[in-house]
DNA sequence: ACTTGTCCTGTCATGCCGTCAGCTTACCGC
DNA sequence: GCGGTAAGCTGACGGCATGACAGGACAAGT
């Protein structure tokens, strides 16, 4: 699956070298969740991993690229939350579990690759196509299951079949995503952390079945 | 309000200093919505402003300093905001108009303002205090009468008590940001955008009433 | 020990950053 | 109109990041 990894100017990279690069992807992504983006430089990560920044221009063209790099790390993890919707049961009170462990499941993704989806969604938003991707493959991952389950639902007229499924599951992701982005925002509001499962919960819920949460 | 335009050595700008100023901060928003964040120079600033690196130093410590007075800028126009909410009735076909009229009137801003709006959502995001606050000052414009709202249905016996009126309105703003962010999202799922408001914007009504929107 | 290919770094040219001294321009009182 | 004063601008400079290259260090096989 995964090419031969190659530096910059064509060389198969070694054993050696192939620690060197992890080292330095480890340090980047290390830098990324303790500085502003816009402040890492080639040569504190490079400094960080003990060695020069012309090493650095071997396996990466730029910061940039090295973030790729990590980001599509990431993107392929993300795999791991399709599970959170696959065969999941929308039905009365395992719907509202299932939309719990849902949102569970998808914030604590979030907070653990914290850093590395900050960048990715600042480079998504400025237009950068690949960036896109990988953040499209993330949201994929979950949006598509979910679509899938409101037509379901719809073909078993459990659900209101005037809205578009896509729309709905697309809707509902980008709000866990946002909510997951912005944690600190709600405390602000005097919202503790733990009342955010409970508000959104109910609201997937109600976005797939477009019926009020039972209790 | 305003107190004296100061230069970063403390000399009072005077008319021709200002539009220079101005001048400056109209060619930052240009570049921040042509180029990413990170490329944004200030050489590129002065040139396109037809001034030097020096000058630019003179009204502001850095890019990031300049990117403040912008979005303070902006922050102030959010009030108008407030207008979406404050007043509206929620109960029943009424309660969709205000809904619709609300995700309509946020898209807007959004879009209006997107890559500033872009800038401060990073800068929130990796912590900066400044631009927390910013960021606050805009989405809290609707987010406090929202709440406002919930609080008044609720009282009213109209509304879910078991929820938290703070939460809710804040749930509910972070999915009208997050969708305006990213909209081009929506389009790689199929989604038109057409379809976007009529799907948000019962989301936003079920949020707030805990009812099923009516048609 | 020698060869071969991988790996790392010293060094250099280039370009941006951020500061300062000093020159030019505008305004004001006389 | 004349000089004084403060505002406004820039050339120039040291410092640092970038990115390229060539050559030395190193490991592995012969």
């Amino acid at each position: 699956m995964t090419g031969q990894v190659r530096t910059v100017d064509g060389r198969v990279a070694g054993r050696r070298g192939q620690e060197t690069r992890q080292k330095l992807l480890d340090c980047l992504r290390e830098m990324l969740s303790t500085s502003p983006y816009r402040d890492v430089k080639v040569i504190d990560v490079a400094r960080m991993a003990g060695t020069s920044p012309a090493t650095f221009y071997q396996y990466f063209p730029d910061v940039e690229g090295a973030v790729l790099e990590i980001a599509e790390e990431m993107a392929k993890d993300s795999v791991e939350l399709k599970e959170l919707v696959d065969g999941k049961s929308w039905a009365g009170k395992s719907g509202t579990t299932t939309s719990e462990e849902l949102v569970d499941g998808f914030l604590a993704f979030w907070r653990k690759n914290d850093a590395i989806l900050r960048v990715v969604t600042l480079g998504a938003a400025e237009g950068d196509k690949r960036f896109f991707k990988i953040r499209m493959t993330v949201l994929n991952s979950v949006a598509k299951p979910l679509a899938d389950a409101v037509k379901d639902l719809q073909a078993k007229g459990q659900a209101d079949k005037a809205q578009d499924a896509a729309a709905v599951a697309g809707s509902l992701i980008s709000l866990l995503a946002s909510a997951a982005e912005h944690q600190k925002a709600f405390t602000s509001w005097g919202v503790k952390i733990k009342d955010l499962k409970p508000t959104l919960a109910p609201l997937v819920y109600l976005g797939v079945t477009g019926k009020k949460a039972p209790r």
